[in-house]
DNA sequence: AACGAATTTTAGGATAACCTATTTATTTTC
DNA sequence: GAAAATAAATAGGTTATCCTAAAATTCGTT
């Protein structure tokens, strides 16, 4: 069985390698906030799930099956980002609770997400009217008066 | 520390003792697929931490504080669950997902969730048309043309 | 009021995370 | 190339949550 924090230290492994090249134990320990003895006990056992290769100070890899999860999360998390953000959410604010719900969220849910950012997108316009008027809400607490519906 | 996992028993405390008038550790149980000794040791740590008044072999109260706590999530669920039923999650999973997201979202997300529920529901339309034509795109992955942004 | 059934409590363990302190290995610097 | 600095690994603990099995208590029926 993954745990979330598993999938969590996958997700990490996999952008530290994406973006530096390599991973050592003390950045991973670093992004999830723990001490290195932690990241080296969980090593061990994503290892032994088959996720990741790890030998004793070597250079640490993904697997096939490892990556694919690490990818899935990295997809989810996007697509959870872009969602939060449509709704007003800021920046740092969207992230943290992306990284807390992909954890969580059903397929089915996560496929409304998906439509719905898809619906914005496929808007003729760059911004739908009706999503402008949501964000003036969101700021002023006031309606305004929309076309499509008065 | 109030950990998830209390947030969990206090609001499922909370419910049983609105629905039936109180609560035996039983309930408790099955309703978080525990056992009984799970749920005796959960009920002295609440005690301890002064959110439920808890005896041996007493009814169990909640607190000032607890019922506080567990009214907060009930309708911290209760936003999320009309949240995510608007974007067209079925009942059944809107429950199950809010369960999860009550623990983890920040007061900045769930503001925006509040605002967007209230942005759909003072639609002078019942439905606004926007969200008419986005469960349309949902269920055909089809775009109906739409006055407003046409 | 007594017996059996249901419920609750206790005792003793398991597991997944985490930690600190120490030891071992590698890398850098003089 | 040896000492100092950095990094990684090990050993031994902690905590939150769960479990099973057994003991204690209460409840319901006769």
């Amino acid at each position: 069985m993954i745990t979330k924090r598993m999938e969590d230290y996958l997700r990490v492994i996999y952008e530290i390698l994406h973006y530096n090249g390599s991973v050592r134990i003390k950045d991973i320990a670093s992004k999830l906030n723990v001490k290195p003895s932690s990241v080296v006990e969980m090593l061990e056992k994503l290892n032994d799930l088959g996720l990741i290769i790890y030998k004793k100070r070597e250079f640490i890899k993904l697997t096939k099956k490892g990556e694919e999860i690490a990818k899935g999360l990295k997809i989810k998390n996007e697509f959870i980002v872009r969602f939060l953000k449509l709704l007003g959410v800021s920046h740092k604010t969207a992230i943290e609770d992306a990284h807390k719900m992909e954890h969580i969220l059903s397929k089915e849910t996560l496929d409304r997400i998906k439509d719905f950012i898809l619906y914005v997108e496929t808007c003729p316009k760059p911004i739908p009217e009706w999503l402008k008027n949501f964000r003036f809400f969101c700021k002023y607490k006031k309606r305004l008066r929309c076309k499509e519906c008065y």
